[in-house]
DNA sequence: TAGGAAGATGAACGGCGTTAACTATGGCAA
DNA sequence: TTGCCATAGTTAACGCCGTTCATCTTCCTA
């Protein structure tokens, strides 16, 4: 726990020159825009020096896809943060938070959240971690919609239909967020989740465009559509 | 409408040869694994031949498109055609066969329906016409959705909130599948589609891995539940 | 049968990731 | 203070890539 020597103190702040570089090449040019060369260019450096902070370009991409993912994390815990204490005015913030940042950033949701490049295809592999940035980002909606489960419980697949479909095939998701997920929260989640992530993911991509001239309008509709299952009705 | 000369049975060969490297690289690879070099040398010839027939690569990559549409469009179709006259029943078998085809083409689903690459997006610009691939794949699950409505209704969001967020918005739709679709049909539709399409994508591109072992199942699950809300309940 | 269009070629330009050999330098131990 | 060595950075090279240009061959047609 000494301070960080200079060296020490040189070499993190061009790795996160590096990592700058690299994520102003992904908004301006796309995935595929990021190069070696690009980057020590711009840095007054040539390529193979970056060797010296990276095995290799897709070492690059997947270390700036997990502080992406780390940023996504923290614009949605934020928005929980800020959304009071209504678990469902919280769902719709974190979706919100979530939808904005993506349409805010459309290269970076590609890098994280769309087609895996080579290099983000080693970042999915080892996600068992329950600290891995992916388990982190989902924690907060998972914890929110248990809250919501155990106040009152909302309408669910029948449970045959919960147990043979899902309840055998979730030890991924134990081992990231503990065994004591109940089945019909780990169901409202992953509904929820794959909704929220078709719609902004659509968007995003413009795989709407030949539907809908705003996304956001759908969005909006389809987030009061989902949550008004966890409302009871008379 | 003469018979076509030597030289242009010639040139189609070629040109669907050129083509067919085109995908077996992208299969292979991925899609940025597809390159101008490597088409010709497996066919035998020298890189800017191909020039004689795609203006880039691009433009290849933007005929690659075209025609998976068009096949994806068949697999769907053809679902469709031989689920019998349940428009239920219609509507689980196009779901069923679209995922089929996706999880085993994953480069195809990832170049067509994913992160687009540059070439992709000159094909998404002009999909107000009713021919285009992209219009064209969503019709058979339009068709039957429309039959479902009009045989007996289902639930929707509140009409008041379907206006609002989503009949005002709607030209786009309406340039490609006539006026005529009511607004029940486009939210079914809308919301369905992109359901189905956050669950296959995030399968394809194993955004799931870190939650549940059988993306399958989980789809059957979710198929299932969409489809309820087609059939009257008691 | 002459000529022009269409198809294909080789060379070249600038870009890329990556490797290897080499140089300069900062910080620590003797 | 001196000597050393790990660290950071360099240049040069290899083999990819898309694309352009001038050139050559081949086929079709007028």
């Amino acid at each position: 726990m000494s301070a960080p020597t200079r060296r020490e103190r040189l070499r993190t702040s061009t790795l996160s020159e590096i990592k700058k570089e690299a994520r102003r090449l992904l908004v301006t040019g796309g995935p595929e825009a990021i190069s070696l060369r690009a980057i020590a260019r711009e840095m007054g450096m040539t390529a193979p020096a970056i060797y010296r902070y990276f095995d290799s370009l897709d070492a690059l991409i997947e270390a700036l896809a997990g502080d992406l993912y780390v940023e996504l994390s923290d614009v949605v815990r934020t928005a929980k943060a800020d959304a009071g204490s209504d678990p469902v005015e919280q769902l719709k913030a974190m979706a919100r938070a979530f939808r904005e940042w993506s349409v805010a950033h459309p290269a970076e949701f590609a890098l994280i959240l769309g087609n895996p490049l080579p290099g983000i295809v080693a970042f999915q592999e080892n996600c068992d971690d329950e600290n891995h940035p992916g388990v982190e980002f989902g924690r907060p909606f998972m914890e929110t919609i248990n809250v919501l489960w155990l106040h009152h419980p909302y309408p669910t697949p029948p449970r045959s239909l919960m147990e043979e479909r899902l309840a055998a095939h979730l030890q991924p998701l134990h081992a990231g967020h503990g065994e004591k997920v109940p089945i019909e929260v780990a169901w409202a989640f992953l509904s929820g989740w794959s909704r929220l992530y078709g719609l902004v993911s659509m968007e995003v991509f413009h795989h709407l465009r030949w539907a809908v001239s705003d996304p956001g309008a759908l969005f909006e509709m389809e987030l009061h559509a989902y949550v008004d299952q966890f409302t009871p009705h008379a």
